[in-house]
DNA sequence: CGTATTTGACCTGCGC
DNA sequence: GCGCAGGTCAAATACG
């Protein structure tokens, strides 16, 4: 749009949160270069307001002959500092160098040919001036679903605590570790949801049914869905060696494979095997997306390629390079039955600030992380508390549940592939909005895109928690289905009726979500290289030659 | 020439 | 103990 008027409008990456843009993306009806942004041409605005004055005064019908008498031109060339008086300048000084052609009998071609330019650049003028406004008010929006965020989440904490306490006021005879009983067994394996007791699909165990891997053929730690049936091959591990394995340290320069020799689990303080915990827990994103990568925000630098046993795509290991030590990897995989699904796999906690860019994903991974650990802590209580979130947030879900089958860690997935294939995005944004009248956010340019439509469900979105999230923890050996959530004879409807209307109640909490996965998703778009969204580390993406089953 | 990627070797855990 | 699989390392290679 800037080429027919010689207007370079360079803008630095850092403005991603700025006028014109919704995480770092464009916002408005018509594709802004992303070269262009709006922030960048005013410094103030009053000299917005100035230049869109002015440029009215043009498109006013105002005789444009001699540029040299133009009062306006004049105010104009005198501002040195608005980038787009500028632009204004190198137009209007193309008009003058034909101005010896104006002067004398000048062609009305020429007239009618600048005055349209003119006209041009108002409506520009306009459109920015309008763009900024709106952007002024979505930076308020996002910062109150920020808060609105932040503030559910520890609501949701809170919930499970209260769970949590009142299941210590009753305790269940088979916490005790190793207490499990044939009995409990046959339960498990029959699917009824048995509490303090879960399963390990280890490689054993997905390789006895052979029948079920051309359907769940995903690689080995990956998640697998559990389609009702029960698993007879279900190995049920005991509490104490699982939670040892869990516990197992790592050093923060990350050397998992190093961690058991320093492991002293039999006297580690809860806290130290927490924190363990917690850097090995994984958030794995499932996105339906022709790209190499989802665009996250994050530099990372390939580190390993492996074939993954009963996934035809290598999975590709990467690291984070935004700060040197930071322990945050993650793995990169397509899917083995539907390969335009990639599946990212996040594990640990950046050590170092994140761009705007990356926050969105940080936090809703993070966010994730953290639920599924609140949940994996090595007591009784915590394993419960796995479970109780786990179903407090999939009543949304029929079936879709899925758990690890072989995962050695605590694994929640966010899936963002479509479950619809018939949903629209235009229903997506429809039904975001309608959701919340009062949280009308845009649809961020990205969206646009055909791919994304296809990827993203309309009904996912505002259930970002509430249906695709996968509790994958191996604690949660259960089968999370609506049918058996109702059943749970250890969590009264009510509990979770109380927990579900905690996290929907707030459509701030839905939209926050969407607003952070639509700006991971739109990066996953293939042509979104030059996306702004990927900010100053938009160079994360630069290795789509080595992407695995490419 | 510096940096990123590739890729085979190696390490570790687990099941048999 | 052996084999398998996941994960990581690091030398070689590619690339800008």
């Amino acid at each position: 749009m800037d080429k027919g008027w010689g207007l370079t409008l360079e803008t630095s990456s850092s403005n991603s949160d700025r006028a014109g843009f919704f995480k770092n993306k464009p916002v408005f009806g018509f594709n802004l270069s992303p070269k262009f942004n709006a922030a960048e041409m005013f410094s103030s605005s009053d000299e917005k307001r100035s230049i869109v004055n002015e440029v009215d005064f043009f498109s006013d019908k105002k005789p444009f002959v001699k540029k040299e008498n133009s009062q306006a031109d004049n105010s104009i060339r005198n501002d040195d500092q608005c980038v787009v008086n500028t632009g204004l300048q190198l137009v209007i000084a193309n008009a003058g160098s034909d101005q010896s052609t104006v002067d004398d009998g000048v062609s009305s071609e020429v007239l009618e040919d600048k005055r349209a330019k003119i006209q041009q650049l108002a409506q520009l003028q306009v459109e920015l001036e309008r763009m900024n406004s709106e952007n002024q008010r979505l930076k308020g929006m996002l910062t109150q679903v920020s808060n609105s965020y932040s503030a559910l989440q520890m609501h949701l904490v809170t919930l499970m605590q209260q769970q949590l306490n009142s299941r210590t006021e009753n305790t269940h005879p088979h916490e005790v570790a190793g207490a499990n009983s044939d009995e409990e067994k046959k339960k498990e394996n029959n699917g009824t949801i048995v509490p303090r007791q879960f399963m390990e699909l280890g490689p054993s165990g997905s390789k006895v049914d052979p029948m079920d891997e051309p359907s769940h053929s995903r690689s080995s730690s990956e998640e697998r869905t559990l389609s009702g049936s029960p698993r007879n091959n279900m190995e049920l591990v005991s509490r104490d060696k699982a939670i040892n394995r869990e516990e197992s340290p790592e050093s923060e320069s990350w050397a998992p494979n190093k961690a058991p020799k320093l492991m002293t689990s039999s006297t580690k303080p809860v806290e130290q095997s927490t924190e363990a915990t917690m850097r090995k827990a994984r958030v794995s994103v499932r996105a339906r997306s022709e790209a190499p990568m989802i665009s996250d925000g994050c530099q990372w630098r390939k580190y390993g390629q492996k074939m993954a046993k009963g996934n035809p795509c290598p999975r590709a290991y990467y690291r984070c390079t935004m700060a040197v030590g930071c322990p945050v990897r993650k793995q990169v995989q397509r899917c083995a039955e539907d390969r335009s699904i990639l599946i990212t796999t996040y594990e640990g906690t950046h050590n170092h600030p994140l761009p705007p860019a990356a926050m969105a994903m940080a936090s809703t991974t993070s966010a994730a992380a953290n639920m599924l650990l609140s949940g994996s802590m090595p007591s009784a209580d915590g394993l419960m508390n796995t479970n109780f979130l786990a179903r407090a947030m999939l009543p949304c879900s029929s079936n879709m549940a899925t758990i690890s089958a072989s995962a050695p860690f605590p694994t929640v997935t966010l899936d963002l592939t479509a479950q619809n294939p018939n949903a629209a995005l235009p229903n997506y944004h429809q039904r975001i909005n309608q959701a919340n009248p009062q949280f009308q956010f845009p649809l961020p340019a990205g969206l646009n895109h055909p791919n994304f439509a296809a990827s993203m469900s309309a009904p996912q979105i505002p259930h970002v928690l509430g249906q695709p999230l996968y509790n994958q923890s191996k604690f949660s050996g259960l089968q999370i289905s609506q049918d058996n959530i109702h059943h749970h004879p250890s969590i009264s409807h009510d509990t979770l009726s109380a927990a579900t209307a905690a996290i929907t109640a707030d459509p701030n909490f839905t939209a926050a979500l969407a607003a952070a996965i639509s700006s991971i998703i739109g990066g996953s778009h293939p042509n979104n290289g030059n996306s702004p969204m990927s900010g100053p580390s938009s160079n994360n993406n630069n290795n789509t030659s080595s992407f695995p089953g490419n």
